[in-house]
This record gives structure tokens, C-alpha cells and sequence, in this order.
DNA sequence: CGTTTATACAACTCTGTAGTCATAGAGTAT
DNA sequence: ATACTCTATGACTACAGAGTTGTATAAACG
């Protein structure tokens, strides 16, 4: 079947929670399901190293196994994953098989999930911090 | 054990494929495990439909039960995983639980997933009419 | 105190998938 | 043709996680 470019806008279905006019809140259960299997094609971290390793241009498959250290069969099933999720594109030269990043776009993902992270960690890191020093008071 | 900032910062280690000045492309597996986790915690419909449902400000735990139609036991998994990822907030009032949104920038995220599928979409379905269109030649 | 309501948690089942091994197949060189 | 390299795929194992059921905890209220 074909996925129809509907599915990702504003369905009419009567939903009495939706005040604001953002996009999200008013994305039908099928939509939230195509981010849903966006976000879990990043969520493992071969892919993300695989991914990672493009970011300076198309590498072959043996580049990217030598890269990343994964088994070849491995890598093969990563790479396909990604394909079909629109991440990486193919391209066969001879005996060799290129692949690259789609659309840039999944290193702004990465980038903001990064500095969310960085920040979480240093608030961890100062209230750390603020009770070794009441601790420090204590003895 | 405490995770420390130095975790996200690019390493120091010798990586000789490494030519742009990019976070990414220097992250350690570590940190590359850390946002994996991340859209882990984002690729299940279920806790996108969670989060979605919180767009419009706090809501507790019997609000989102009845507004996602999810079991009990079940959303308050979703919602324990939410706060462990520092994606969602959680704040006891009397018998209530009120949960909310961390940081909108999960949002964020949504809307630049959002706007890539519909474009492949789109592209997509620009495809089939051209090839619906070549068909009709040939008949 | 006992009851009701709201939330969390443990145990369990079941599905999905990451990784590995073996193998197939396409392209290339000898 | 044959052999070799590069990539894809099917079978299999192992494990993680989603959802359910039942139970536990805690607050409000009579």
C-alpha cells in the first residue's frame, strides 16, 4: 500500500483536547507511529555510529565495517534499516556499494539531543557538587 | 555511579578519520549510548502519545490514562521512563501526580521528524503520479 | 479505624530485533 | 571457466521491552 502524504497532517476527528494550533497534538495515532519507528531507527548505537561515520562523506560498506568494528552481516542489516527509513541513500559502483547521508537533518537531531543531554548532566553534575559541600559543612 | 559532563564532550583519543570540527564525528561510544537511549525512550507510540497529550501543560497520571486509553500499570511505566530521561517532570499534589513537559525542545524534535516523512511522502507520491502518468501512455 | 481513590511496582507473557553463522549472488580479475 | 572480493539474505539464538494482572503503598475522608 501506499502511504498517502495525509497521514501526517492535522486529522479533522473530533478531539476535544487540542486548543493550540500546533502540529503535534493533533497527529493522528498512524502518524505518532511513523515518528515513533523514526526515532527507534536512531535509537541503537550501531546505526548512530554508522551514521556517524558518513558525516564526512559516502563510505562503502568495508569502510564502514573497518570504521566501526561491526560484523559485515551486521552492518548490511543496519544499512538497510536506514535506507528504508529515508536516512542513507545507495549507490552501487562495481563491486562496491556507497552509502550516504539523505538529509542532513539527523545531525541537527542529534546536535539538540546533545546539548539536552549536556545540560541534564551538568545540573546533575553542580547538585553533585552542592552536597559534597553540605557534607563538607557536617564534618 | 555518576555520569560526568566530560562523557558528551568530543575525546581526545586518536580517531584519524575524524577531519571536520563537528560534535558529532567525535563522540564517544559512551555518549553515542547515551543518545541512542534517548530516542529509545521517543520511539514507542505510546510515550509520544504521552507526551503530545502534555503539550498543553501539566496533566496527572488518571488525565493521561483516560486520555490515551492505556492500562494504568502501563502509563505509569511510560511516565517513569519519561522522568528517568529527564523528558517529563513529576510533582505530587496531595493524591495526585502532575507530570509535564522538562524541556519543549522534545517538541522540537517531533516537528523536524514531522517535516522530513512528510517530505519523503510527498516525494513519494509525486513518484507514483509520474509513473501513474507514463502508465496511462502506454495505454 | 476502615474505606476509597490514586499511583507505583513485581511477575509474567509475548513480540520484536540485534548479532552471528552460513550461504547466495553479483562483479572483477587471472 | 575459475577463483576471488564485496554485499545481501535466511536461519538461528539471546535478550530487551511493551502490555497485562495482581498487589502494595499512600493520602483523603467518613
Amino acid at each position: 500500500m501506499a502511504i498517502t502524504p495525509q497521514v501526517l497532517t492535522p486529522n479533522g476527528s473530533a478531539n476535544s483536547d487540542c486548543e493550540d494550533d500546533c502540529m503535534l497534538s493533533k497527529l493522528s495515532p498512524a502518524a505518532l507511529q511513523l515518528v515513533a519507528e523514526f526515532f527507534k531507527v536512531l535509537s541503537e548505537s550501531s546505526r548512530l555510529q554508522i551514521v556517524c561515520r558518513l558525516r564526512n562523506g559516502p563510505k562503502n560498506v568495508s569502510e564502514i565495517i573497518e570504521l566501526t568494528g561491526l560484523g559485515q552481516a551486521n552492518v548490511s542489516k543496519h544499512l538497510k534499516i536506514l535506507a528504508q527509513a529515508g536516512i542513507v541513500t545507495r549507490d552501487q559502483q562495481g563491486v562496491c556499494v556507497y552509502y550516504q547521508i539523505a538529509n542532513p537533518f539527523v545531525f541537527d537531531l542529534c546536535e539538540l539531543v546533545c546539548n539536552s543531554l549536556s545540560l541534564q548532566i551538568q545540573q546533575q553534575s553542580e547538585q553533585q557538587a552542592a552536597l559534597n559541600e553540605f557534607r563538607q559543612t557536617l564534618s
